[in-house]
This record gives structure tokens, sequence and C-alpha cells, in this order.
DNA sequence: AAGCAGCACGGAAACGTTTTCTCCATGCAG
DNA sequence: CTGCATGGAGAAAACGTTTCCGTGCTGCTT
């Protein structure tokens, strides 16, 4: 048995408890320090009597291994990178917290960057990553993804995208299935008599914005509605866009009777704008949003909204990478999926209602006036009635 | 010169390109490894043309240090923990950001780990950290902390704390002044006339829940105000629990004009009450919120709240574990500051608004009725008038 | 009964750095 | 001119693990 090379040279203890590492296991074990390697590393080979001893001794000494030698020797630092735009955007922190629970329940710790949109952050963002050696990156971010990636694709670290396909072999896609739910949403409307819809889109040079307008038309000339070019209005994602695309909208001559957009805060932004207006929202005007953020609930009304599932999204991009990581784990190493489907739903609550009587009826942009008689707050839990106007 | 070691044993190249190591450098460089490291690390002694060689080879194979290597043997990780209760609590995706950012700048990154108050999942979260050797932790969760803060106690490591104190030498406190910022408002809703104000605390057994309330009392007591017991339910920071507290207190026979809520969801909860009733926030009834979130701004009315800087505890945060850290930074090292206040201020939105006339205007509790001359919504940018009834 | 295969364990190399220690050169003073 | 101090650079140890390899034992086969 090896004794322990220098005991006294060991750092001061300091006030804290000195951290045990494997040495101090075997030696109390009476094992090897490889035969503590291979019993915590789960090896098959190793005697039960010594495993036995092994896990005693672990547990009596509170044993961990060092991440940081661990990772140094094997070249695996269980380490995901989690590339986001910004973490104060609505929309991510489902995504990070299902992404999170997910890995660390596969042994995995997750850094998470934000880019901030700011291509030089991007660049530090990336470096970190590649500084602490992440197996694997999960690229969640809306903007234009620079060639900075390619630093990541040269390192051979698997990536998995959303909306973006990339020739990588190590890379993933996660193909966001708009089509569905916005058919839905379409669909809804249709039902509840609107036959001119506008759309608000994002800022179309963001893919999944420009996809997100694609199902949209599709849809409407499926179900064969009209669809006036002016009542596609491009916006940028942020509720002051929305704003000012309803103000657009209801400058316009024919006027649509609802409208959908390409995310919630651009809905929360037009239902604000009809508020504004005195426009009442469902009954004069009909808005549905997508991605179903938390915030989508407390707006008055509640907003109809596109779910899209974070947590499924979040799945999907750890099972990805896993998978890539872990091709052993996964019955046909060659045959690793290289793109995963994401559903997308319509969740109905208040913000949509039948259109109005009259057909296209416009509704008024009236100067706001304080009186009593102005339209009554909905109440909660009644749905669907029709306006008293019209 | 030292001739690379093996350099027939390296691992295949794959596909990707190798990574260089601190060898590749020195040896382009014609330095030792030694050399390469105390470049890289900015020691002052070396030669300047020396230097030169060194930062040319770096850039010219594009290396950048292994941090596990690194960590291993320097004992520093460079890595900081971040313990918060949950993402999706929309307290946090602010300080998250903050924290990032700050720690960032200054070379380190974030683990961050929700524990969604499960003391089992807490307990993984402290193990995580610990193997992959924080050098701090910043204890932002508002849940009880259990002992199993003593594992990072007793092991030396510093923590940061709000509103907790303990007699450990490595651990700082966080002191929000929550007593500036509600005596704010109280002194706010008295100008607006308001001679009964309840409170909805949170759950009392949270100590920054319990300092909230404390602070509310005594400016009450500061001001002469009549405090009812009744007045001061106990909510649980929830949306539904504002709902319920404010239900509870339409019920009582005399009803405080204004409230403060422990917490903006309690106050957007409370706010949902009166929408429910009938009651006009702000002409019949006033609501102040707490923490100023980001939805704070989007409810109707908006929310009249407290404002604590999520950016200022991250900062301070960060600032206090640098400093137990790196005290060689910092002027004196025995005179490291301990505790650090954070600032509390009001901001005045919508959600406040002079008393109803009579007073002590008990708000009806009218049951609804669909007519048009239901309240008016308020108007945006119109505050402050007196409401048409009473 | 002897030889061989298999296997479980221990010894030791290796991972890529930082850091200590040693050595040499240079400069200044005696 | 010599000796010593100073300082900068290289050699090598150390960090705590995993993993490779060798060895000795066990059990089976011929």
């Amino acid at each position: 048995m090896t004794a322990r090379k220098s005991a006294g040279k060991r750092k001061a203890d300091g006030p804290g408890l000195r951290r045990f590492d494997i040495r101090d296991v075997a030696l109390r074990a009476k094992v090897s320090i490889a035969t503590v390697s291979r019993t915590i590393n789960g090896v098959a080979t190793v005697d039960r009597e010594l495993a036995a001893r092994v896990w005693k001794a672990v547990k009596h000494l509170n044993y961990y291994p060092d991440t940081q030698a661990r990772g140094l020797v094997s070249g695996r630092s269980r380490l995901f990178g989690l590339l986001i735009s910004e973490i104060t955007n609505p929309f991510f922190p489902e995504l990070i917290q299902g992404f999170e629970e997910i890995a660390v329940r596969h042994g995995y710790d997750v850094l998470i960057s934000s880019t901030s949109h700011d291509p030089a952050r991007m660049e530090v963002c990336i470096r970190r990553l590649l500084e602490r050696k992440v197996e694997g990156v999960a690229v969640m971010t809306f903007g234009i993804e620079a060639p900075l990636l390619d630093e990541l694709a040269q390192r051979s670290i698997p990536m998995v995208f959303v909306d973006t396909t990339t020739d990588n072999p190590l890379s993933s896609t996660l193909v966001v299935d708009y089509r569905s739910g916005i058919t839905q949403a379409v669909k809804h409307l249709l039902a509840l008599g609107h036959r001119a819809i506008g759309f608000v889109s994002g800022p179309l040079r963001q893919r999944s914005a420009f996809l997100r307008k694609e199902a949209f038309v599709e849809a409407s000339r499926q179900f064969g509605l009209e669809t006036s070019l002016a009542w596609m209005v491009e916006g940028d994602h942020t509720l002051e866009g929305g704003m000012r695309a309803a103000e657009h909208l209801l400058t316009l001559g024919a006027c649509p009777s609802a409208i959908l957009c390409s995310n919630d805060m651009t809905a929360i932004g037009a239902l604000r704008t009809m508020a504004k207006h005195n426009v009442r929202v469902p009954e004069e005007f009909s808005i549905v949003g997508f991605d179903n953020i938390h915030l989508a609930e407390f707006v008055h009304p509640a907003l109809t909204t596109i779910q899209m599932s974070r947590k499924d999204l979040a799945r999907a991009a750890f099972e990805a990478l896993q998978s890539t990581v872990e091709p052993q784990q996964h019955a046909k190493p060659g045959e690793r999926q290289r793109e995963t489907s994401i559903p997308t739903s319509l969740v109905v609550r208040q913000s949509t209602g039948p259109a109005p009587h009259r057909e296209n009826a416009k509704p008024a942009k009236r100067p706001y006036t304080d009186t009593t008689d102005t339209p009554a707050r909905r109440p909660r839990g009644v749905r669907n009635r029709v306006g008293a106007r019209g």
C-alpha cells in the first residue's frame, strides 16, 4: 500500500474542515485509489466487499470527488452551455429552469450565458464556454448567430439550435411546428366569425419570426382568407412595437377584426393600444399572442395565445446534446436523431371573441371621454358574448 | 528547452482542430512554459520582449488556458454559486443578470442553482456547488436556510446572505433598508389623505417578510396612524394569497382605504380582487406593492410600488464575495465590510390616488352588473383625480 | 496435473496548469 | 577585480483524479 506521499506538506487547514481526497478514502478502506475510483464510477468488476468498504469510507469522510481533477484527466467537464439572449426576457426563465433541472438530474451542470444581443458580449460568452470546456451548447438565442459559432464547431463541440439547421454532423435542430398552433388559432378566429385577420410579425430577419409569418400566410391561404398585405405589419417583438403596429392598423380604412401577433409582448402592446383608444377587447377586436409567457395570463383581458412549451424545448435540447455526447447510451449510434419537432397549440383565454356583427365593422378610434359610460371591464369567466355595439 | 514529452501519444484529433496547450505556445515563443504562464497571468517580472513573443504565439495559436487544469493546481475555480428559490419567480431574472454580468466582468463564472423550496433539491444544489469547488456562494433564496449551509461554512466557503446575519467570519450580509421605502410609501398615502392603511404581509417565518411588516408597523406608529390588527393580514407572497387577503379585507366592517403589500404579486392579486368586485383602483382604493418587478408596470392600473434594485443587490452580493476571496485587492484586509445596506424607494404609478372623500368610506362589495355604467377604465396618464363616488 | 485464460486489484502515468525552487547572469560595491 | 545581491527564466513538483498496464490469483481445460 502506498503511503500518503507528503502528508505533512498539506496546505494549512485553516478554520474549516479539511476536504478529504481519494487517498484518504483509499487509506481508510484499505484499498488502492484505483479501486476507489472504480467503485465511485460504478465499474462492475469491483468486488462487492471492497466496494462496500469503499462506500463506507466515503460516507464516513463525506468524500466527494473534485470535479476539476476529474475533468482534467477524463476530458469530460460534465458541463453544458446554455446560450440565450437575455434572462429578463420573459420567454427564457422557464426554459432555463427546465434545462437546468433535466441536466442536473443527469449529472450535468449548466453554464448560462446571456448575449444581450451584443456581438462583443457573445464573443466573451463563447470564450467562457470554451475555457470551461463545455461538452455541448444549446443555442437558444434569437439573434443572428454570427460566425462566432464556428469557433465551437471547429472545436467539435456539439450544438443544438432552434429553427436553424446546419450541416455540422455534431449539431442538432429543434424544429418548432409553428403551423399547427397557428392553424389552430386561425381556425379559432374563423369559428368566431372573423374573416379579416391581421398579423403583426417579429423582425423578419430572425428566422423564427419569419417562419411564424410564413405559417400564418399558409394557414390563411389554406382557409381561403382574404389577407391584405396592408394587414401584415412588421413589428419587433417588443411591447412598444406591438403598440405601434396596432396604432397603425387602426388608421387603416379597412381594418381587420382580429390580429395574430408573433409573440406575446407584441400582443400585449396591441392590447394596450386598444385600451387607449377604448376599443373593447374582445367585443370589438380579438387578439392572439404567441409563446404563452407567464405574463399572458395576468394581463387584462387574459391573452389567448399559442403555447410553445419551454419545458419541451428544454428537454429536447438537452436530449439532443446528451445523445451526441453519450452515443453509447442510445440504440443505434449512427442513427442519432438530428431533428426534433416541437409542437405548438392554442390556449384560449379572454382576448378573443366573436367578430362584431357588421362584417368588417371598423373599430372606431374614438377620443377618450372620461364619463362613466366608457366600456365596462370584462368580467372574469364570462366569455364570447357579443359586444353591445355594432 | 524541454521537448514535448509525448507528442505522439496525443488523443486522436478527430474532425476538429486540435486544441493547443501551454506547451505549444512555449515551443512557438521559444520560452519555457513557466514563462508563458507568468506572461498570461500578468506577472510583472517577465521581460518585455519575451512577453511580446508569448502574446504573439498565443494569438497565433488562438490559445486559451484550460480552466480545469488551472483550478486544479491553483485551488481557485473562479466560480461563484448563486443560490435562488426559483428562476421563474419574476423577482430573480434581473438579479441573476446583474450578478452574472458583474461576475463575468471580473473573470468569474456563475453556477446558478434553484432550490425550488425543496430541501432535498437544496442538498443536491449545495453538493453540486461543493463538487465544482465554488469560491463563494450568494444565498439569495427566501426559504429558511437549513443547516445545509453548515456544509458550506465548514468548508470555509464565503457566503453572502440577504437579511440574515451569521457569526461566520467569512460570510457577509446585505441589509435591505425596508424602512426608508416603506416610510416613503406610508407618507405618500398619508399625503393622499389616507388614514386607514392595511398591510398584507408575506409568510412571517421568512425573515425578509417579517422585516417588511415590522418596518410598516414602525412607520405607522411614527406617523400616529391607527393600525387595527384586523388590517394586518398574513399572505404568502403569491397572487392567490393577495386575492384572498383582499377578499378578506373587503368583508370587514371597517375597511382601510389603502393597503401596502409585502410584494408585488400580492398587490397584483389584490388588484385582481378589487376588479372582480368593481372596486375602482385608485379612486376607491389604493394599493402599493413591493419589489417593483417588471410585471408591476404592465398590470392595470400600473402598480405603485417600492423599488428594491436587483442590480444593486447583485452588485453588493458580488462585491461582498469578491472582497472576501481577494482580500489583498482591498485597502485594509482586517476591516472587510461585513454588512452592506441596500436602499429602497417608492415608485409612484397609477394604483394609488386620493382617499375617498368620506373618511373611512367603505368600498362596497357590489355584485357585478354588466351595464355600461360600470367603472371606467382609468386613462393612462391621468392621475390622482378624485373618484366620482362618495 | 500442468498450463492457460480471465479477472480483479494495485502501481504509476497522464491530464494542463501554477508555483516553488534553483540556477545563472548581471550589476554594483568593496 | 572579486564577491554578493538581485532578478529573471527554466526545471520540476504538485494539484486530485482517471485510466492503462502489469501482476498474481483463481478456475477451467486438456
